[in-house]
DNA sequence: GATGAATGAGCATTCATTCAT
DNA sequence: TATGAATGAATGCTCATTCAT
């Protein structure tokens, strides 16, 4: 019970951190409003997290883990690596319309604390990249995909491409606008990254 | 000379800013630090700047004016729609590997700065993305690109894209390893981008 | 205890703002040279005020009450009102004498801060001023004091020099020349504010 | 005309300062706003003034040379004390009344900065007391005055009180309500000061 | 004399983190 | 464990003053 508790309080701080640094960014989001929203003591939080990075650190391991479970356990059965990617690329916009805080939370840790906190080696950040390039190699022995892709690239190109996507829909949909459908974007996503690397000539859509 | 002196004034700061910030990251830089770099007094960064975002923003116009120049420069006497693409993304990796601080500003500007994000409209850089969505559109009218190819998202894709691969390679060279060849990335992004978008089937590469 | 502990904190920050105001003004005064005589951590004052301003306001209020409650005390068991009047000046500069810090708290109130002069309403210091055209209305209705006397203006007529004196005694004894008795200063202040400054009796006006 | 021009440029800035000085006090008050207000550098403010204090002082003390030069032309013909110190009082509140901006900068001068430049002796302000001071020496002499009144005393509480007066005035006129006429208030000060309040004769003290 | 660009010292306030309870 | 009062380091910006022209 006791141990419960500590679990939900846990994830009631980091519940309350995705919200406010969503709402405000990293470096203007304040300690004391993560513990206000949890309804928690500011110093309760150190004792889950080491510092206020240490927050953003979790939360982004938190997400990718997430992610990364979701987008395995949805190509798991799918054995033709084009529609693998298109399935990857399905679930990595659906879960940034599910989690909108998601995707602000990524441009938050990738560009700002990826360069500063410099002891932090983001292990999970380059397994979930290595989901995409593992999926260009084998289609390309199988095939599939043409020679001259490059993996390594590929996977930062359409991350890049996924992640700017995903960054610009929340901020049309925080401005109040309406908000286009994330699953159309990633049907457009794949004519470009899927249906242009395929060996073979296109055949309509 | 004293009018040039000036300029130089500004200038001066501006390339110090670039190093300043790409060091430390927006939020982490110090003004007087700024001011040290460029030799001048604290005080004086007030004379031409109106506060520290407002050097941020300039910085991040004057570069993409830069790169907007360059590379409609570099298009202008270029007719085929696909081989203009592949000549901005060249350019643009390019340019990256010139101004390495080019990468970062961007990083810092379009990502860390949500105070940016909400009240800055980024002009500038949606005459840049445009110059690709028209490319787009040109090449969907010849019939050189498929038209099921979405210039708005194809725009932000690339961008997306080209980003994320400059940050890896500033990356990289910061962390003082041999820093790959950006062109042989424009190279690679071209087999995504270009061959992948093209109607007529692929004639190796 | 925590909580006698809270209070004294926050006198104590008042006790040394009186101190540091009195000695430099308040635009010369520097929070941190509160805090340090205060023995309190800089950020702790901002617990306990608003702001730097804030200190000044609750000063003021804090002497100003202090002053009418033992201003009221003393008219209380007074029932002829030329009496209660020298009995009023006599407590003012008494209370000044006791708590020298006071007037100079009042001078920079009341004439230092335009901010405050302009934003800032002084409804405790009109209630002790309404303390004394109270008493001249009184005197008048009972016949003591001439019908020509003007209560507002004689209120403010009192007030004025009675703080004139209290900072010239002041600044007397901060310079540390022998400082002549307050009590002889309100002496002599009866003699022109009730006696009446003609030798001869007042033939209308 | 050269020296014209230049005693124009004197009086220009300290025209300009009096009105700026009026407006936001002298601690918020800039040298470039007096500068612009006098279309004059801000350098060649130092040309004619020491520094910021030296401007005040020299503002403070024109105007009591002014008021001086006025209040003893006025009075010189007048014979009776009694009169004479209504005259002055009149003289006094009149100046305000024409220049507004004289009650201000005695506020400024007085409270604030005799106390903290501590290097400037006033002595023009003693020379303008000393006035007041003589008239009540010279009333007691020819048996009008009472030998009670203590002058040194006298003088400053009549300065306090019409200095307190004129600082109503000036807060009511910038509040836009309706100025009452400081005429009116001079008379009911000569009522106070003069006249004395009691309506009974003085028998003895 | 006159200018105004340049200087750089100075300071209120914030907020991550600690620690006595 | 949990609390939240207390801490104090850290910094963008202002503005009086200077001085080369």
């Amino acid at each position: 019970m006791a141990e419960k508790n500590q679990i939900d309080k846990r994830e009631r701080i980091l519940a309350a951190a995705v919200k406010v640094f969503a709402e405000n960014g990293f470096h203007n989001s304040k300690v004391s409003e993560i513990a206000k929203k949890a309804k928690v003591a500011d110093g309760t939080i150190y004792l889950y997290f080491k510092n206020k990075d240490d927050i953003l650190i979790s939360l982004f391991e938190q997400s990718l883990t997430l992610l990364i479970n979701n987008v395995v356990e949805s190509i798991k059965n799918v054995s033709d690596p084009l529609e693998k990617l298109r399935v990857f690329i399905r679930m990595h916009l659906q879960s940034v319309e599910q989690y909108p805080g998601l995707a602000e939370v990524m441009q938050v840790e990738l560009r700002q604390s990826h360069k500063f906190m410099k002891e932090y080696v983001p292990e999970r950040l380059a397994a979930y990249l290595n989901i995409i390039s593992d999926i260009i190699e084998e289609g390309k022995k199988a095939g599939h995909i043409r020679a001259e892709i490059h993996p390594a690239l590929f996977k930062r190109a359409l991350f890049g491409a996924m992640d700017e996507i995903a960054l610009h829909w929340v901020l049309i949909k925080r401005q109040k606008r309406r908000a286009y459908e994330l699953s159309d974007s990633a049907q457009r996503l794949c004519n470009i990254f899927v249906e242009g690397i395929s060996s073979s000539p296109h055949v309509g859509n």
